[in-house]
DNA sequence: TTCCTATTTGGCTAAATAGACAAATCTGTC
DNA sequence: GACAGATTTGTCTATTTAGCCAAATAGGAA
């Protein structure tokens, strides 16, 4: 059924992905993890902006964040979410 | 950078799939095709609900449709999206 | 043609989401 | 303790999405 936790869960990491923004974020914290501010350099938008997309990536448990001095960096904690970029890509290049 | 296409398409397709109903409608389709009465029956929600949630999964290339008679039948494209399901699964085992 | 069943679409309202600015918080430094 | 940089949170507005009812459309049968 559609309430079965197994949906609930998946529709929020989803949702999560489901922004340009955010599934850029996923890409650059694959390679490495980095702080607020170099994701806000490479993304553009406020810093505000930039801080509510990773809380949204966090709770729903893609990613994860430690401080260090003043900093706050970020990193993916399941590099299997990529898998599904691939998936994607075929998808659009079967396309007309 | 996130205007690109592949982040404006894969946006589209993690939306679209961004809804328990809609992430409940690929796993019957992966098992076979089924038509919009079918699905609806499954559901539960509006016959008009369930038609509008087709027409998103079909938007993003996820299903496509024939008609036979004066049913629709809908099938799965891309079984591929099917493995983000194990992926959130091992996700949601790994949270506290 | 008329009727019936299956599906889609128009139009509306309620709810969720995105994004900006300003204010608050946190940490280390002076 | 006051100050500065980095990040988060409050608040507001605009946009998008969900879901329902009613109406429209499409095929087949009478």
């Amino acid at each position: 059924m559609i309430t079965d936790t197994k949906y609930v869960y998946m529709t929020q990491v989803m949702k999560a992905m489901a922004h340009p923004a955010r599934l850029f974020i996923v890409d650059l914290l694959n390679e490495r993890e980095h702080c607020v501010c170099e994701l806000q350099e490479q993304i553009g938008s406020d810093m505000s902006t930039v801080s509510r997309h990773l809380a949204v990536l966090r709770n729903a448990g893609i990613i994860d964040s430690r401080k260090e001095n003043n900093q706050v960096f970020y990193r993916l904690l399941c590099p299997c979410v990529l898998e599904f970029y691939r998936c994607v890509a075929d998808m659009d290049h079967k396309r007309s």
